[in-house]
DNA sequence: TAATGCAACTAAATCGGTTTAGTAAGAGGG
DNA sequence: CCCTCTTACTAAACCGATTTAGTTGCATTA
């Protein structure tokens, strides 16, 4: 049961590979009507399928692009996957996803893979520990984009919330909602991740804008099992916080269960207000108050950087690589 | 910035292209120490990396598999997908994953771009209506795995859950919980699809068991458009339902939306039972009581059993494909 | 009538590895 | 001293496409 392939067509239809290929490729030019007929035939008859390993490894290109997301249990990531996915399968480019779990010996591996595989270009939401290999690729000029994190010092087109407008956004509603001792949970705080470290010094700037002084209690980036802890501690504070922002969406969710084992009351105990506008948000008891990051349009806006710079390759066109800011968007429900 | 091929390592080592590769494939056997070093030390100053499409191309295999799944909303093909990259990172296999959309053209599509991508295996949720394909690939004893769906009359291994014991489980303990007026809606049944069809029959057996009537304007199945209204049409029949179970997660979701919108009361206006544990279960007002499945062992066994298939290739040891049905499991909250 | 042009192909190189068959050099045995 | 064996390599075919540089036969044209 061996794959046929264009040698057995061209045998069959007695003419040669190159006519095959030729026909295949649609560069009927100087073709004769026969011979595309004969070889429509056979390949009809064989149900012939192209090898695109062997195409790609000639034409040097594989049409399909790698995506390292830095952890896939964020709800960001699989829509901004998802956006990914839709650019490029209208353009018939294939994706493949892997999840790095917050790992650089694992992002590292992945990278490595994927440029084994002649990917022709990344799109990597990075852990920002694999500085060289990073570098090695902007110096080849291989097609790379971020998403999520920044990395400083790299000259890399990097699509990301405008983390600090979003905390702009959630202290400036809190605050019209008459909340002056707000208090912020997130993930760990020990490796340098832009959205954490960004939302924070947002929030410790929009406090200052409201002339409201920072307890650094107030401030919990603690292990994801740890969260529980740090709500109780929070809660235990003189003066007690009257409004909790859920630094993202696992945050979020470690809150609520929190909140359900505790039989407490949202927003008579405290006000809550999540970042990343989980899809059960709506349905929680009270619906909850979200800041929401357009996940869709930056996965597409990277997707369309990275197809972009993989088309453009061979010319020089390449614009200066930049850092591409999406706006926040405030969600109101009922949790503030 | 060529990237560097094996070529280019053998003449900076001033050895053949073969050494290189028999260094490469750690077969050591006859090789000297000084022609390793020589090597390992060009690899090193060059940064050479294997191009993996120039070995797939001679050895007839890509270490990369397909997954289809045929719509990627499902929590469940999410959990299914997870398991199966755990499995296929863990010895060293890619993971391509698509989504039909529950569209039979884009099935085949994908399926034929995967082929062509020369695959070793795919892990389908079959639309089931590409039989005429699928039908190839198991005559060319091409390695195939269903989830989640059966497609008659194919001898293909399939993984599933046991849809008759979930709604059984479901059904018994409503019964239990003294309901006799059992409703179920679930996503629309246009198409022959395995969980919707088996979870319906399931139920009607289920009903008969307990000597239960069945209502057939009891049964909805709709669009998820749709779900509101059947909910709606459901509370307004008598009798009343006073029990109601959500086919799957996209269904529990609508229900949910109604609910809040409607301002109704679980369990007091009626109980709700959901197919699929979603992460929100224990969250909701009253915390959810679901019929949880078993996707990540579904989606390991699955994609073991691929893996197992590839290997065994050569080699006539492959077993006759069966059902494999998974065990659903009750986890009560106090939605019932 | 020889040269030119064009349509309709084909031969062979190429991509970058793997793999098989083979070779050269030195050791050991008779 | 010749033969065989082993070690340490290499040449070349191969995987299945694409692509470049021809080639062939026939119709024009000077």
């Amino acid at each position: 049961m061996k794959r046929v392939t264009m040698a057995d067509v061209a045998e069959r239809a007695g003419v040669s590979k190159s006519t095959v290929s030729q026909y295949l490729n649609q560069r009927y030019e100087y073709m004769g009507e026969e011979t595309k007929k004969k070889i429509a035939e056979v390949i009809d008859a064989t149900g012939y399928q192209a090898n695109t390993l062997a195409r790609s490894l000639k034409q040097k290109r594989t049409f399909t692009i790698g995506v390292i997301v830095a952890n896939i249990l964020h709800i960001f990531s699989t829509q901004v996957i998802r956006a990914i996915e839709d650019v490029c399968h209208q353009q018939d480019i294939s994706v493949i996803v892997c999840n790095a779990d917050d790992d650089p010996k694992k992002e590292e591996k992945y990278i490595t893979m994927l440029r084994a595989k002649q990917v022709d270009g990344l799109i990597v939401f990075p852990t920002g520990e694999n500085k060289t290999l990073y570098d090695q690729m902007v110096q080849e000029r291989y097609p790379l984009v971020f998403v999520d994190r920044l990395v400083e010092g790299l000259s890399v087109d990097t699509f990301l919330l405008d983390n600090k407008a979003a905390l702009r956004l959630a202290v400036d509603y809190l605050v019209e909602k008459q909340h002056r001792y707000i208090a912020i949970i997130t993930t760990s705080l020990i490796r340098h991740v832009t959205p954490r470290v960004e939302r924070i010094s947002g929030y410790r700037i929009a406090l200052e804008q409201h002339d409201l002084p920072i307890h650094e209690e107030y401030i919990q980036g603690v292990n994801v099992e740890d969260i529980s802890i740090a709500l109780a501690h929070l809660l235990a504070l003189t003066p007690r916080p009257t409004a909790i922002i859920a630094g993202n969406d696992l945050t979020l969710m470690e809150i609520l269960k929190s909140i359900k084992r505790d039989k407490k009351h949202i927003p008579n105990d405290f006000a809550l207000l999540g970042i990343d506008d989980v899809a059960y948000a709506p349905l929680f008891e009270p619906p909850l108050t979200t800041i929401a990051q357009p996940a869709f349009q930056i996965g597409e806006a990277a997707a369309r950087c990275l197809l972009e710079k993989i088309n453009s390759e061979s010319m020089n066109d390449r614009r200066q690589p930049g850092i591409h800011r999406f706006q926040p968007k405030l969600v109101v429900r009922a949790s503030c």
